[in-house]
DNA sequence: CCAAAAGTGTTAACAGTACACCCATGC
DNA sequence: GCATGGGTGTACTGTTAACACTTTTGG
């Protein structure tokens, strides 16, 4: 949305219909876990309007009116991603998790954007492209969105992207999954389960749920153990099976 | 998509822009209880492609390039609804569940629909207009779609409208407040998470969780008892709270 | 030894399952 | 009476929650 497609025009107007037709967007939610905290990609908007604002990265779906039609939403998706962090879309959590379509909410024109949720795990935070240039990029954490007043409807787009993360998460664990590192220790995990939640678990009953998923082989042994900078016994590494 | 929109064009080729934009369709999966079954209105289709094909009920999510932008999409739901049914959206449940944009989908051009979820409460099932034109619509039990052959990717929307469903029953009893009449007994209930999660359950167990949300206020009582035609003790009438 | 972090054990309450049984009604 | 459907009770199991406790490490 705050850019231009890649491919360049042959001349204005020349795409024609019989209908007004709105332009379609993919807004991409990047969640990650930062320390202990979960945050979201936020990138300064170089353009009006909402020039100098907050808002989540995203771009047009490309289309075609003719031959193959262009690409799938999930592909959009996909190079969005890689265009904003580098990411390999394969090492992501990528799942499209509504559509929102306001008329208004881009005072351009018509546009419906199709929200997708990506989940980051936190060992491949240092590919990310967000680094590189502090003033367009940045890791925000979500309890501070707030006050950034986003561009458009993107602070409603991340408030559904999160109730839909913290009902999934309750349901499947591969969602916590995408946010750890390959190799986690049981209270890496508790972590994430907390930074997701919003709320603190107790060690020991998050260690029985953690064993019972050893004992299904959702959860496989990991090899030796990670210690901690300072006091403290040294914790087991686990990872999950399909990976 | 089956149909034109309302608006007489003013001529063709009328709306002009500088990239390719794909048209926007809503695509509804209205369910109800009949009987003891789940079922799915469809709608012949009388224009190619696919034509005598059975579809999804949809059309195209009003736009316009100036003034206030058209329609939203839960706008344009509740008016492809409407126009299906003859049932006023505020009684029954519609929420967005997914869109799909696959290129190829449609063999016209391209074509993004997002997928809402409709369920009709038994007891306005007589407001349907499905039963005016058999030949064109059609209440037909969910396990008998695959024989169908659904046009387009009618299938594939269908099939996860569904999954949705069950999730979220298992979730919020809201899901089955939708289906049930205003009043209901225990068994209806029931038969409701039956026909909806596809198995049985325990009289007796179903009840205790019946009983366990008229103590947290989520069901109330009803106005006495409902006897069915033949023998068998009449059963008591309940009802959702929020109603 | 002490603080910090990992990890275990104990108990009670709660929810799910399988199953047997009693109650009200029409025929 | 008896078949039919509504409704209750019991015993067993597994899960969750709260909390106390032990073990391993660095300083």
């Amino acid at each position: 949305m705050s850019r231009a497609v890649a491919v360049v025009p042959r001349g204005p107007g020349r795409f024609t219909y019989d209908y007004p037709r709105p332009a379609v967007t993919v807004d991409m939610v990047v969640l990650a876990i930062v320390g202990f905290e979960l945050r979201v990609l936020l990138i300064r908007r170089g353009q009006p309007p909402h020039r100098g604002r907050w808002a989540l990265p995203g771009g047009f779906v490309h289309t075609s009116d003719d031959g193959d039609q262009g690409e799938s939403l999930d592909a959009a998706a996909a190079r969005e991603l890689q265009e904003e962090t580098a990411l390999r879309p394969e090492d992501v959590f990528l799942q499209q998790f509504r559509a929102f379509g306001r008329p208004g909410r881009d005072p351009r024109g018509r546009v419906i954007s199709i929200g997708y949720l990506a989940l980051v795990p936190a060992d491949l935070l240092t590919r990310t492209r967000a680094g590189d240039d502090a003033a367009a990029a940045q890791w925000c954490p979500v309890a501070d969105v707030e006050r950034r007043k986003l561009a458009f409807d993107h602070a409603e787009i991340l408030a559904c992207a999160l109730q839909t993360m913290r009902e999934r998460l309750l349901l499947e664990v591969r969602i916590a999954a995408s946010l750890v590192p390959l190799e986690f220790t049981k209270a890496e995990l508790r972590r994430v389960f907390e930074a997701v939640a919003g709320q603190s678990y107790d060690k020991s009953n998050f260690n029985k749920r953690f064993n019972r998923m050893i004992d299904d082989g959702t959860i496989v042994s990991g090899p030796g153990v990670r210690a901690l900078p300072g006091p403290g016994r040294p914790a087991s590494l686990y990872r999950f099976a399909d990976y």
